[in-house]
DNA sequence: AATTTGACGCTTT
DNA sequence: AAAAGCGCCAAAT
């Protein structure tokens, strides 16, 4: 055992994802790779992913407000359906595009906002 | 122990 | 403008 506590080393970066992601407030969205940054691992965005599908906190963790750098919701296979995420964010107060996109333009999340 | 895959993102053709 | 490929680095098999 080293002097750092045996009770956080073991998750790391994936760690600071599920703090990240938590801290998205409602009504806003953030994307992977701008979670993969504010965790600490810019270029890391595919983690972020795998991250969150292991979903390690159901019910505590917002997957569904973590979407595309483009504003693209999840391939379909998560959450059971991009129309579904699509209405939970609508649910939460995020805007739309026509296209089927998040309104990063009006619902990107930042730290500290 | 090594190899393959992976909820992505960005650059290049 | 659109499509394809490459890169990141860790976890699962």
């Amino acid at each position: 055992m080293s002097s750092v506590d045996a009770n956080q080393t073991k998750d790391g970066f994936f760690a600071h994802v599920y703090e990240v992601v938590e801290q998205i407030p409602l009504g806003m969205v953030a994307t992977y790779g701008q979670v993969a940054t504010l965790a600490g691992g810019m270029g890391k965005a595919r983690f972020v992913g795998f991250a969150l599908h292991a979903n390690p906190r159901p019910g505590i963790i917002p997957c569904h407000r973590v979407v595309f750098a483009d504003g693209s919701l999840t391939s379909g296979f998560a959450f059971g359906g991009i129309d579904a995420q699509r209405r939970l964010l609508e649910g939460e107060g995020v805007n739309f595009l026509a296209d089927g996109r998040v309104d990063l333009a009006t619902c990107r999340w930042s730290a500290g906002t």
